[in-house]
DNA sequence: TAAAGCCAGATCGGTATA
DNA sequence: TATACCGATCTGGCTTTA
């Protein structure tokens, strides 16, 4: 039995371990509650059999601490454990300073460091079995499995014995799951309408051997093993199609999810696809070891978007927005076709982002081709072309190259036109919004199988709702807004979605909210009771530290913007908390 | 044939300055 | 507020080497 518990201390854990045959599997979560998983990773209540006097100690970690204390433990727990300390040394840590944590509202690295560095040294024996697992955690194994491989080694085994103790047993436990499917107790069932020669190519590097992800005959992600360290890492397959795009083959309708997360509420989270390494581990470990669907916008539109989306949703009988949009460039931007040069091939745009290129760049090309009557040489072109991806530059004359505007960025991302336009929004504003905001047509057709489910309409949790793309994803579904309440920190974000919300006269209800860090739990389940409950929760958190565009900050899931993806994953656990009761 | 090396291409960004 | 300028990381294809 595994134990899987929100409001974990160190007590708890050693109370929990006593009780035999249990092992303490996540530690951070934000609501009070505890779930038992089964070997296959199912999480059920909390077993009421199990017995421990530690209501104080709960409460300590749960309802007493702030919302936002919860995301600071987290942060801190990934923060002293990437340094190498144990999980448990570090939540004792965390639990003997977390009053000042509290009280203060604010960081106490130091003290901590000071608690950890005196907990390490009082406890030397122990925590060598701690480092142990803590460089097997460091390399990417799932907790409960370097236990075990502890356990059955020996604590002095070398961590390449204990290695490959994990990766036969994860082998194994991999075998046995697929043997189970699709019928066993604690899974969806599993279906699939491809076939084994339909699958994505898969990369074949040299430097790293793969281990595919298969349902029956699908693969949705890969897992990469490196040879140096045999660290188990989820990298997007390609071509990046998911689990089915339109007029593609490889379209996979149903799969394996945890039965606690196998039904209502539906649940949506959505980030860049290359991230830096470990990244989407750490994302699908947290969502409940949900494998990612990483799809590239290019099926939908006539821009690449490549992006990781985690989510419960049924997979069966998508459908794609209508009309279906221009799909290439000169379908798309139809006035630059009279001036696109044929040694130009491309009929896909680079993914649209925040910033646009400099006028000096498109001056200095116009200058390099000007020199040229006719077709410049190859070397020229070679240059030129490096530079118009780079910059996702466009025909607009002769020799004359330009970068997207607003208005087409909202025409490629499926948003209405002018949709943030005018009401004090600037021009440098409407960039930045619509460089992080969804692919409207792909969020929309993974959403459109809610059509039939909520035909009266549908309560949305929206989290980090930026310009509304997910509302205008369900709206442009047909899929009536109850009532939506709107996490959004950029004012000018809220006020679009607001303009946009009464543009489209709609009839439900819209709150907005700013801060996600402000969403309590007295707050949910105000809203919960109010509104009967949340259908769908959907966000995508900021990707700031994980843009591969970002040369100063790219800091992964530990960045200051980033890791507000906890605050997505605490208020999902605590709506489906509430919501259970 | 596998492993390693090389290189081109892509990227929901950040910051200083006018 | 708009503009100009700032590399790093990762993937994937290709070639070379053992």
């Amino acid at each position: 039995m595994v134990l899987s518990c929100s409001t974990l201390t160190c007590d708890i854990a050693t109370e929990l371990e006593k009780l035999g045959g249990v092992k303490v599997l996540t530690c951070y979560l934000a609501s009070k509650s505890w779930y038992v998983h089964d070997s296959k990773g199912t999480s059920s209540p909390h077993n009421k059999d199990i017995d421990w006097n530690t209501d104080d100690e709960i409460e300590v970690f749960g309802e007493s601490s702030a919302s936002g204390s919860s995301a600071k433990h987290a942060k801190l727990l990934h923060h002293f454990v990437g340094m190498g300390f144990s999980r448990e040394t570090v939540i004792k840590a965390i639990d003997e300073n977390d009053f000042a944590l509290s009280m203060a509202g604010e960081d106490n690295e130091e003290d901590i460091m000071e608690t950890l560095l005196k907990l390490t040294s009082e406890n030397p024996s122990t925590e060598e079995n701690d480092e142990t697992l803590s460089i097997l955690i460091d390399m990417g194994y799932p907790f409960e499995d370097a236990l075990i491989a502890i356990d059955k080694c020996g604590p002095q085994a070398e961590i390449s014995d204990l290695a490959d103790f994990i990766s036969a047993f994860q082998l194994e436990k991999e075998i046995d799951s697929l043997q189970d499917l699709p019928n066993t107790e604690n899974v969806a069932s599993v279906d699939t309408q491809t076939k084994p020669s339909d699958q994505p190519h898969l990369h074949t590097s040299k430097k790293v051997k793969l281990l595919n992800n298969k349902r029956k005959d699908g693969i949705y992600w890969v897992r990469e093993k490196t040879s140096a360290v045999d660290m188990e890492i989820i990298h997007p397959p390609g071509p990046m199609t998911g689990f089915g795009v339109p007029n593609e083959v490889g379209q996979v309708i149903s799969r394996e999810l945890p039965r606690a997360v196998a039904n209502k509420p539906y649940f949506y989270f959505e980030n860049v696809a290359l991230a830096p390494k470990g990244v989407w581990n750490s994302i699908s470990r947290f969502l409940y070891e949900i494998e990612p669907e990483f799809v590239d916008s290019k099926y939908f539109c006539a821009a690449m978007r490549k992006r990781g989306y985690i989510h419960n949703l049924p997979i069966h009988n998508r459908s794609p927005l209508l009309p279906i949009p221009p799909l290439t460039i000169q379908e798309a931007l139809p006035t630059t076709e009279k001036w696109w040069p044929s040694w130009d091939k491309r009929t896909k745009l680079n993914c649209l982002i925040t910033s646009t290129a400099p006028s000096t760049v498109t001056d200095r090309l116009r200058k390099t081709l000007q020199k040229f009557d006719d077709e410049p040489p190859q070397n020229v072109q070679g240059n030129v072309l490096q530079e118009i991806r780079k910059w996702n530059l466009v025909w607009v004359g002769k020799n004359k190259l330009a970068h997207l505007e607003p208005d087409e960025y909202e025409m490629l991302l499926g948003f209405p036109k002018d949709h943030t336009r005018g009401g004090g929004v600037t021009r440098t504003d409407r960039f930045k919004s619509l460089g992080n905001a969804f692919q409207v047509d792909t969020v929309a057709y993974h959403l459109s199988v809610l059509k039939d489910h909520f035909p009266n309409g549908i309560n949305v949790l929206s989290l980090f709702s930026g310009i509304g793309g997910a509302e205008v994803a369900l709206h442009r579904l047909g899929i009536m807004l109850k009532n939506v309440i709107s996490v959004e920190i950029a004012e000018v974000n809220r006020n679009i979605i607001q303009c946009w919300w009464e543009q489209t006269n709609q009839t439900g209800n819209l709150i907005e909210v700013e801060d996600v860090q402000k969403v309590s739990s007295d707050q949910l389940r105000q809203w919960i009771t109010k509104f009967g409950g949340f259908d769908l929760i959907i966000g995508g958190s900021p990707c700031n530290n994980f843009s591969g565009s970002n040369r100063v900050t790219r800091h992964g899931l530990e960045g200051e913007k980033s890791s507000l993806f906890y605050e997505y994953f605490r208020i999902l656990e605590a709506v489906m908390e509430i919501q259970k009761k």
